[in-house]
RNA sequence: GCCAGCUUAGCUCAGUGGUAGAGCAGCAGUUUUGUAAACUGCUGGUCGUCGGUUCAAAUCCGACAGCUGGCUCCA
């Protein structure tokens, strides 16, 4: 609930509607290419284990997978192997031949084992085509596809022979659960890839190779922002080395400085809370697995009316600012209230969720509630988008998604609280705002916050893994449990709305997509190291024209270092090339004699020598206007 | 939590049953240099942890932990 999504992803994956004929015969030539593999994969398996069982082989963004179930558990090492297979049925350029039967012949066919297989299987059942069966609905037409002995439930499309198939290669193995459910048993997913031709396939992998360059936990690491220590703190919690905290505190400063000027108020909460905040805001018991484990006092505590002894770190900060607008009296005349701070949060990710900064389990959220009235809440709520694009073009961001969730009637009253007129009058609001506003989204059923309608932020990271980074939701429904009201102009008590907000995300996952979005090569307003001042050798007379340098930086915060050792200054560029430092300033004799400096900018090479007070006001102006 | 893979020095990696290795980083000297890496030497490891097999285990087997890729979850 609440900011509850604030650094969440959505799904990562959108359970797909059912798609229809048409919708499978739009499939591009390589989605065709892909999804044929996979038959051909499944060939080959079958040739190996002719026992195998085969459930769901779609093409994905990246290549394809089929699942199957096999006593005999596949690892990378049976691989070389199975394309072995694969090659031979792709060399006997099978046709894909389609056929159609009736439903009552394709269930003696999976019942004899015959639907994806090589022969007819006694006593083998193909049960999970049976199960894909039960899903086509009555007058769909039911298809098979058929090259050389393997014969699929399928409806396709598919390219016209084998050897259209160009260049694969298996990847990797994973569980997955029968159609996506929890629920159903788990089958063994077998992924790869395949392109037209073998140029593009090893297109595929370098691009591979080079996303992991910018990973931003490679990144990271390389230059010193932040450290997972599992032994001594735990999975999930990262401590912020200097070089990171300063990503950490430029952040904060942006924030604080946009927040004020658009009137937010700060607060400040601990990171506890009494079992009473969670039952009251209906995070207990449901979300009880996602939050650590409570702590419990040893003494009563004496508070009149306690229900317990037992304290929680907070997954959320609403409930603790909900708190706040409690705490105190509030009038019509109070609203707009707007309640920032960057809280820190704790929830227990499930561990094989984990990833460097991206999902974590301690957070810092740029998070904000702002408390307003039905007529308030189109500017309020436009107001937040416009901080959002006001960000994203500070960051040059371009490659995102607004992603504008709506709730689905036939869920109001379980995944949805039941309020059909708010609904609708909220999300009519959010999405006239949108439309006003200019700004591009898809919009999703079925995906809002159960307290109302949502805008999500989907970026994603280096490897393609999609993250929300940003969120902006309204909630009709929390404030209310916790009684919140404020005295209007005719007297009455009335509930506000709330919108929770969170541009900038988490601190841990927004510097995580930052440092990949960078690959490292941070505007000078953000670089760890901004400044390094290089001597071209030990000489005292340059160390002495460099003082009042330094010192007229740091007198005006500029993170400046020095390297004034006897190295050569080739190293010396070569060490602060590779620790990335924004801007490096060479001074040799022939500078002091000038009265300047050399200047060099990572990445980009030799600027030229320029007098020192104008390349001091050069940084100052670059840093104040958070240039690019 | 589930499936698979991985875990050797701070980092990148070599080492398939017989006395733990290299490069980079670090430290100490030498070098005094004009824009991406000067030279020499030294330090540094209970080979993730625990247990087993063996005369002998980084190496073979098992359990556990962490990480990675997926799956599921994601208020």
């Amino acid at each position: 609930m609440a900011s509850g999504e604030f650094f969440m992803e959505a799904e990562n994956q959108i359970t797909p509607e059912r798609k229809s004929l048409d919708d499978r015969n739009k499939m591009t030539e390589l989605e065709r290419i892909r999804h044929s593999c996979a038959h051909v994969m499944a060939t080959a398996i079958l040739r190996i284990w002719p026992e195998a069982q085969f459930a769901a082989g779609p093409p994905v963004e990246n290549g394809f997978y089929y699942d199957l179930e096999l006593a005999h558990r596949i690892s990378p090492e049976d691989f070389p192997r199975i394309e072995e297979e694969m090659k031979k049925e792709i060399k006997a350029n099978n046709v894909f031949e389609r056929t159609t039967v009736t439903r009552e012949q394709a269930i003696k066919d999976a019942e004899s084992g015959r639907l994806g297989g090589l022969a007819e299987r006694p006593g083998n059942v193909s049960k999970f085509k049976l199960g894909n069966l039960a899903d086509i609905p009555e007058g769909e037409a039911i298809s098979y596809f058929r090259n050389g002995d393997f014969l699929d439930l399928c409806a396709g499309p598919h390219v016209m022979r084998t050897g259209n198939i160009g260049a694969f290669k298996l990847t990797t193995v994973a569980s997955a659960y029968y159609k996506g459910d929890e629920k159903n048993p788990q089958v063994q997913r077998i992924y790869g890839t395949a392109f037209k031709n073998k140029t593009q396939l090893d297109e595929y992998f370098k691009m591979l190779e080079e996303a992991k360059r910018r990973d931003h936990r490679k990144i990271g690491a390389e230059m010193g922002l932040y450290a997972i220590d599992t032994e001594y703190v735990g999975p999930g919690m990262p401590l912020w080395l200097p070089k990171g905290t300063v990503l950490v505190e430029e952040l904060e400063k942006l924030a604080k400085e946009a927040e004020f000027a658009a009137g937010y108020v700060r607060v400040r909460t601990p990171h506890l809370a009494r079992e009473k905040m969670y039952t009251t805001s209906g995070h207990l018991p449901y979300y009880a697995e996602s939050m650590f484990p409570p702590m419990e006092l040893k003494e009563k505590d004496s508070t009149p009316g306690a229900e317990a002894d037992r304290y929680y770190l907070k997954a959320m900060n609403c409930p603790h600012h909900h708190r706040i607008f409690a705490a105190e009296p509030r009038s019509y005349r109070d609203l707009p209230l707007r309640l920032a701070e960057y809280g820190c949060c704790y929830r227990y990710e499930q561990s094989g969720e984990l990833f460097g900064l991206m999902r974590v389990r301690s957070l810092n959220m740029n998070d904000a509630h702002i408390y307003c009235t039905e007529e308030q809440f189109a500017q309020e709520f436009r107001a937040v988008n416009e901080m959002y694009l006001h960000y994203f073009k500070t960051f040059g961001l371009e490659k995102y998604q607004m992603r504008f969730s709506t709730h689905d009637p036939s869920k109001l009253g379980q995944k949805f609280v039941d309020d059909p007129v708010l609904w609708r009058k909220t999300e009519d609001m959010v999405r006239r705002v949108l439309v006003e506003s200019g700004i591009n989204f898809v919009e999703v059923a079925n995906e809002a916050a159960f307290y109302g309608p949502k805008i999500d932020v989907q970026v994603w990271s280096a490897i393609g893994r999609e993250f929300t980074i940003a969120t902006n939701q309204v909630d009709f429904a929390v404030p209310a449990k916790f009684g919140l009201t404020y005295r209007d102009r005719d007297n009455t008590d009335k509930t506000p709305l709330c919108i929770h907000r969170a541009p900038l995300g988490t601190h841990e996952r927004f510097i995580g997509f930052l440092i990949e979005h960078y690959a490292g090569n941070f505007p000078l307003w953000l670089a760890p190291e901004q400044v390094r001042i290089l001597t071209v050798n030990d000489e005292s007379a340059l160390c002495e024209y460099a003082q009042p340098i330094i010192k007229e930086l740091r007198a005006n915060m500029v993170r400046v270092d020095t390297d004034f050792g006897s190295e050569p200054i080739k190293a010396k560029v070569a060490n602060a090339e590779a620790a990335r430092v924004h801007t490096m300033l060479v001074i040799g004799a022939r500078d002091v004699e000038g009265g300047n400096v050399s200047v060099r900018l990572h990445g980009k090479g030799h600027v030229g020598a320029k007098p020192k007070a104008e390349v001091i006001a050069g940084i100052l102006e670059a840093i104040r206007t958070r240039a690019a």
